[in-house]
DNA sequence: CATTATGGTTTCGACTCGAAACCAATAGAC
DNA sequence: GTCTATTGGTTTCGAGTCGAAACCATAATG
């Protein structure tokens, strides 16, 4: 299997789920581009709710996120947060609306009522391992969760843990979410 | 492994190919999809290369297909030509100038000196089933090629074929491009 | 200090978005 | 045949994204 034929394969499935992302957008006067920054928002870590990390893990400009986070804060789907030590960052997190229609919208139609299949019971882990070769391949960051994280560390009491990079204590639900200083403990 | 899973996983690729393709793009002063489009366009056989037809398989509005179509016969990246039979129906196909920057543009750079990794081996195949329950789920075209379509007839001699919807000859070549009246033969 | 880097916002022209109106040619119904 | 619906395509509209650049404030570095 060539990287052609998967860059095909990969392509056609993102036209559909685009096209279905921005059909489901449309229905609560959103695009879809809208859907994916609250998806993202929704599932961030402290050090990466801002425009910056946003900008990053959409691959769109600084312009172009600042204006539709600031379209979304009009439309009282997340809330803006000033942080209190660096006065130049901006939080964002979902407002109780926001989380109603993200739920209402995602996943898209054609994952919905999706029977597993025997022919691509193994999908996700493969998936997995081809983003991680995707993203060394033109070192960009990873985006993944704290727990799988070079910087995690384990404390000794139970369900205590720290980020090493910022030696802040991490809740396990913080440990859930994405970071964009996420780093990878070792090769694949 | 739910299909939640399976959302984000694609849609984190999404963005990150959509991001290399933008980034190509701009090199040639076009856009993400103007790329898309003359990847389609260089793909689809004499039955798919009309507005209609990326329209579907790009998910897009009539509208803007039209519009980038022209500014694409503009920049003469594609050539137009006027159905025969029906006078409605307008076909394109690239010129050498289009050929050329589809070529420099894709893959995007994430795929190129993509070393084949033990752990993702049988992705291809995976990945094509995957996109039939995706396509069958919600019901959408499934622009396969010829060769396993269900109108598809091998005739007698060797090398020829015929398309048993419109009973007209297919050269191999034909054979091997997308069509938008592509039907699945029978259940996965 | 001064310099540089970082996080964000704003502005620009070109383009896409969805929706609708519109036109021309074809296909179907009777 | 004629009437009507459907299809293929273009055009127009306001809202919004695109990349690029300029710009501002704050923070980090020397």
């Amino acid at each position: 299997m060539d990287s052609e034929r998967l860059y095909a394969l990969i392509e056609r499935i993102s036209n559909l789920v685009a096209a279905s992302e921005r059909k489901a957008a449309g229905e609560f006067g959103l695009l879809g581009l809208h859907l994916r920054v609250l998806l993202y928002l929704s599932r961030s870590n402290r050090y990466s709710d801002t425009t910056v990390a946003v900008t990053d893990y959409l691959g769109a400009t600084k312009g172009t996120v600042s204006q539709t986070l600031r379209l979304l804060e009009g439309k009282d789907l997340i809330r803006r947060q000033a942080d209190e030590v660096d006065r130049r960052k901006q939080h964002y997190s979902l407002t109780s609306k926001g989380q109603r229609i993200l739920r209402a919208c995602l996943p898209p139609a054609p994952f919905r009522d999706l029977q597993p299949h025997a022919s691509w019971s193994g999908l996700g882990p493969m998936l997995e391992s081809f983003l991680r070769s995707l993203q060394r391949n033109q070192g960009s960051r990873t985006f993944g969760t704290c727990s799988t994280c070079f910087h995690f560390q384990r404390l000794k009491g139970e369900g205590e843990f720290r980020c090493g990079l910022t030696l802040e204590a991490l809740s396990p639900e913080d440990s859930s979410k994405i970071c964009r200083e996420h780093r990878r403990p070792d090769a694949d």
